[in-house]
DNA sequence: ACCATAATGTTCAATCATGAACATAATTGT
DNA sequence: ACAATTATGTTCATGATTGAACATTATGGT
């Protein structure tokens, strides 16, 4: 069916709609598995937003503050909060850096690379706990499907600013 | 040893996995999607939750706020502090039930129904936008996955209920 | 009928995320 | 060289979400 038969018929509501239908279950399934990893990190106490900061430390060392916030897409000013939690439990360390004294270099303490290495194993197993034994062509295709909408809303983000 | 390395079998690091990755671009997405949302339903000053409370009410009539918050996968307290604001607004109705008196059953009132109407035209749009003309039936296999997965979930969620 | 249990909704304190305003440091244009 | 602009990080007030404790009402077993 047309597109713009469709949103210019009377009778038809949102749900009807495959697309909307198909997005209302990835938000779904979304927020169940942030629940669901909240649940199984609990006994590290840590948060789903804390191990997205280890998992990156862990990739990118010497990573700044800005350059993490814009990797997660999320303000600067949540990492001003959550950082120094991380750095008060001796998990991750913020040294200046010589060249700009702006800029705060991020590393994680061997501690914080445990914890993470634990953490990310749980992730992993959570993952693949979800998709059931679904194929890997399958998730091959969201991937790509996802890539393309994170970038057409990203180059929305960009255009206002 | 070397961290970048990779066997055509086993994976070292979660992100090497295409099920970590294909999940880690699922999360950015709807992260992007519901800033973008709140973005452009700011001028009806309502947010992505509201919204999800308004659709809902718009489809199913006198529901409860308990099968209103299972329906969100979010906690009964939310829609206590939510649900409020509506009314003010007066956006919704909640009358009590007379057959069990502990029930709130919950309606749009006409203005409610017209701003859900407007509000749910911005986010049918900004889905087709997001998808750039992905086919349908991709849409349909990722909805499929994602439904499995939920399935899954929430299976694991009741389980330890 | 009665007591125990479950279901529904509210309140409260705690936590998380955000944007605006701010301070400091670097960069650019002239 | 210096003023204007940009970039980085912090602080603060605000709003969202949660879980636990609570009050009220239904339900079930005896």
């Amino acid at each position: 069916m047309n597109k713009r038969q469709v949103s210019s018929e009377h009778h038809h509501f949102p749900w009807d709609h495959p697309r909307f239908r198909s997005w209302i279950a990835v938000a779904r399934a979304c927020q169940l598995m942030q629940q669901t990893l909240t649940r199984r990190l609990a006994h590290l106490d840590i948060k789903p937003p804390h191990l997205d900061i280890l998992v990156n430390l862990y990739r990118f060392e010497g990573i700044s503050q800005q350059e993490l916030a814009r990797k997660l897409l999320v303000g600067r000013s949540n990492m001003s909060m959550l950082l120094p939690q991380l750095e008060k439990r001796e998990l991750i360390e913020r040294r200046s850096d010589a060249r700009d004294k702006r800029v705060l270099r991020l590393s994680l303490t061997p501690t914080g690379r445990t914890l993470t290495e634990e953490a990310m194993e749980i992730q992993t197993a959570l993952i693949e706990d979800s998709h059931g034994g679904a194929p890997i062509e399958d998730c091959m295709k969201i991937a790509e499907s996802m890539e393309r909408m994170i970038a057409i809303l990203l180059k929305e983000d960009r255009e206002l600013s």
